[in-house]
DNA sequence: AAGACGAAAGTGGTTGA
DNA sequence: TCAACAACTTTCGTCTT
């Protein structure tokens, strides 16, 4: 259960906390804090993509993390076989395969153990909750697993992973910032992304505007009165059906701008812009499209005249 | 002088034949 | 596989405050 004394995030002092029962998680609207991500969690936190995957992932005993680069478990072939049962040929291949497994599973857990060294780093300067820098490491071992890396840079797939599991976890972040701390190319993180979530099967919504605004709001230091009308307008905007086929960040830089506008607390395009990671013309179409099919302008106007 | 606006050309990705 | 296409960016000139 959530400490119902949590009142004010530590951080900003913020009170605009966001309880997330589903994930088990508190976060601070205003400054993306995540103040309690420990609560008991009763649904699977893994997906089953069939039957044999059920049966390898559903569990019961210690927790098992992801994080760790075996997953604090390990096999190797059965070092217990009767060896003087079998005939020479067989045991020749019994060593071959063992061999093999041993190969197979050190390079892979070599590899594990850079890449998610790597995935703590970029997930800790993002100050990513640890529910999705978990996703992430699993979804790097299955890629792993599967072989995805292969031609690709370890560093490019531990971006891709961290991407898709932010997106499922609704708490986006834009690949320029993945670009930015992770030092891989923009489009070389889109392309490992949609690579390996198609491979993987796991399919990801397409992300919503209302998600990036409290961190925007709160990198131009926005009252929250300001960020919850701009949900207000998102909200109508996705009714009036602005909102398909757009980038979600153009629509949620538009939509906070606006709202500063109406609330006196006037930012530039170009600050906007900034944050969002778009340009001000891309602002500046979205900001007409919701003046136009939203008559926004009659509340700007009421503004001005409050404050004169 | 800075910000807002808009037109035009370019870019990377998706889609449909 | 290729071309058409939509969304977004870059660049630049003009208007407004």
């Amino acid at each position: 259960m959530i400490a119902e004394y949590i009142k004010k995030c530590p951080e900003c002092g913020g009170i605009n906390l966001f309880w997330n029962k589903e994930k088990g998680e508190v976060i601070c609207k205003d400054c993306g804090l995540v103040i309690e991500d420990k609560m008991v969690d009763f649904t699977q936190e893994w997906r089953e993509f069939d039957s044999d995957q059920a049966e390898k992932r559903r569990r019961s005993g210690a927790p098992m993390t992801y994080t760790q680069y075996d997953q604090g478990l390990g096999t190797e072939v059965g070092v217990k076989a009767d060896l003087s049962q079998l005939g020479a040929k067989s045991r020749n291949k019994f060593f071959r395969l063992r061999k093999w497994q041993y190969r197979i599973s050190t390079a892979i857990e070599r590899n594990l153990k850079l890449a998610l060294a790597e995935l703590k780093r970029v997930a800790s300067y993002l100050k990513l909750p640890k529910a999705v820098e978990e996703e992430s490491a699993r979804i790097y071992t299955l890629a792993v697993q599967r072989g995805l890396v292969r031609g690709r840079s370890m560093e490019s797939v531990v971006a891709g992973a961290l991407y898709a599991a932010c997106r499922r976890h609704e708490v986006p972040r834009t690949l320029d910032e993945l670009s930015e701390a992770s030092g891989i190319e923009k489009k070389e993180i889109g392309r490992t992304y949609r690579f390996v979530t198609r491979e993987l099967g796991i399919n990801i919504l397409p992300s919503n505007p209302v998600d990036y605004i409290p961190r925007f709001a709160s990198a131009l230091k926005l009252l929250p009165e300001t960020q919850s009308k701009s949900i207000e307008i998102l909200e109508k905007a996705q009714k009036a059906e602005l909102t398909s086929g757009r980038g979600p960040t153009g629509i949620a830089a538009a939509a906070l701008y606006v709202s500063a506008l109406i609330h006196g607390e006037k930012r530039t395009q170009r600050e906007v812009a900034d944050v969002a990671g778009v340009t001000e013309v891309t602002i500046r179409n979205r900001y007409k499209e919701l003046l136009d099919k939203l008559n926004l302008d009659d509340e700007i106007k009421k503004n001005k005249k409050k404050k004169e």
